[in-house]
DNA sequence: CCTGGATCTGGAATTGTTCTAAGTCTTGAC
DNA sequence: GTCAAGACTTAGAACAATTCCAGATCCAGG
């Protein structure tokens, strides 16, 4: 209920920018939810940032959480990261990167692009005309890999 | 849930032998989603299987379809296919292929893998053992992009 | 021709997400 | 400052895709 207002200046500058260009308001909630998700990188759902961002704004709601996030993806600062159906995880990483997820342990692994390996854009029939492409790596990360090895 | 991995009795086998095979029976409906899936490729949901399925199969049910799909999916007949977070799609050629995702219609088309390009995996950084990878191309199709054009 | 297990079915339940309506806050005009 | 307009947050309802469930049905083997 009761808001915070405006915080320190200096404190994610990043943040305000992009979203003012957006035309957007960096309310407490928007930046906490932005800290939550560069605190930890490890592309959680929607579900986790709602229960991390809990611990410090009590009383944030699932449906802020989800605008919140909206917000940042609008103004990219925010990539949205989807594997097979699960829920969406959120990446606050912008590089250009992929992804490799683990089978066994579900986790997700940014994958930085080598920038050598040629664009596979050359491999489309003529007429295609790509935006930009994405590659999905499953397999086993170095942990679970390891943990099988034995 | 387990899902076994049925290791091809044989390239190209029957409906018949590979549901045989995994241990299920060829039954009128599975028979029937199968040819749905093999007369129309453009990677139809469970929805538009459910609906093409029922003009022959009038009482078949959408459970029933989601059944038959998983069947045919576990016995390596069809592939599901996944785009963003939307309705998980199925597809019926088997051969190592890639997708590119319509941003204008929606479509999904399928892109045969180039023999040339290498495959990406040496671009894993060490410790990850990559078990598949597909690549989501996006973009206009030939249609859409020709129809941008004017 | 019984019987057990596989399968089919409609409907309820689940999951992740979006929508809605009401309340709260912020901004800008005065 | 004061006030209205609009942006934002919130809880809960609605929604879409999928899975679960329990009863009915089918069918192969004895």
């Amino acid at each position: 209920m009761k808001r915070k207002t405006t915080p320190a200046p200096g404190e994610g500058d990043a943040l305000e920018s992009r979203l003012a260009y957006a035309g957007l308001r960096p309310t407490a909630q928007r930046q906490h939810v932005y800290r939550v998700l560069l605190r930890k990188r490890d592309h959680p759902t929607a579900e986790e940032v709602f229960l991390r961002a809990k611990q410090e704004i009590p009383d944030i709601s699932m449906a802020t959480v989800y605008n919140c996030l909206d917000a940042l993806v609008r103004c990219g600062l925010v990539k949205q990261v989807h594997h097979d159906r699960g829920a969406t995880r959120y990446c606050s990483n912008m590089a250009e990167h992929h992804h490799f997820y683990c089978d066994a342990c579900g986790g997700a692994f940014d994958i930085t692009t080598d920038p050598e390996a040629g664009h596979p854009e050359m491999t489309l029939p003529p007429g295609f005309q790509m935006r930009r492409y994405e590659i999905a790596f499953n397999g086993l990360c170095p942990q679970c890999a390891a943990r099988k090895h034995r």
